[in-house]
DNA sequence: GCACAATAGTTGCATATACAAATAATGGAA
DNA sequence: TTCCATTATTTGTATATGCAACTATTGTGC
């Protein structure tokens, strides 16, 4: 009761709202990887895709959205313009005519390598913006989600 | 030394990224507040503009964006639509010619009024995904970033 | 074997997002 | 006061994102 707040409807929105700071954290973060791996003319949520292909060895655009947790078609079109970029072999899967099968062209194991080190340059300018308890807190709270979802 | 784990480039970007970890978040935390507020047509995005205008009366495209760490041509197209749905009245600045003014209409009052309860049930929603640990963590790491940038 | 639900993807549509380049107005320095 | 850097915003272009509706295929119950 100390503490007088304002209370309108706004106020506890601009207050207490998870949304809107894990979108923003999102935006600041994103920038961060984008500017570090422009040079290379990749995207930080296609290395994303590329890391997860890259994995895996072969991967269905569904185990991707899963991992990712992002809308098939949103994954479908991203697939496109990788492919396009000949990043990404896409082929018709044997066992199952629906599925396709993704795998890293020669092109795209070499971008990652190259990018991996504007990869860590970003990964470090991440970890000072969000401080060592903010990393591992973050860490932390983003496996729960990971798990329920 | 006694953990033997992968250490290619994929491995160790898969195991430690931030980026990827952020971006999922945000997804998954922006789908529970956009399926809460979609039957009043708002989107989160939306309602977080909403917000940052509501409780300031009067508000510039800028001043947006600082806040809420967006680029500017994404504020202005953003606005340009809520204008159209008419959430927005939009004026030009007397104090300076470059500048607009936005305030509220009644019907984007009403609007937000309106949508308090559905924000709730996102916010309990995300509360729960988080955890309490996490929830707390995060807005602390979040008001680095906020600071910082 | 057939009807039907479930699964894998694609496509139409709309919003969100950011970079780069352009426009326009302000403010300050010479 | 004139020139110029800065600031506020818009517009062109491209990617990212998700929902809904659609196609094609698989698997299942009978």
């Amino acid at each position: 009761m100390s503490s007088q707040k304002t209370k309108t409807t706004p106020d506890i929105i601009a207050r207490e709202c998870i949304a809107v700071r894990v979108r923003i954290l999102s935006r600041v973060i994103t920038k961060i990887y984008d500017e570090a791996l422009r040079p290379l003319g990749l995207k930080t949520s296609q290395m994303n895709i590329l890391v997860v292909t890259a994995r895996l060895g072969v991967v269905r655009p569904a185990e991707i959205c899963s991992r990712l947790k992002m809308d098939m078609s949103t994954v479908s079109r991203n697939v496109d313009r990788m492919k396009a970029a000949g990043w990404l072999k896409v082929v018709a899967d044997e066992e199952d005519a629906r599925a396709r099968q993704i795998r890293l062209s020669r092109k795209g194991s070499k971008l990652l390598e190259k990018a991996s080190p504007a990869w860590e340059e970003a990964q470090i300018k991440a970890k000072e913006l969000l401080g060592p308890a903010g990393v591992t807190s973050l860490l932390e709270a983003i496996e729960n989600v990971r798990r329920a979802a």
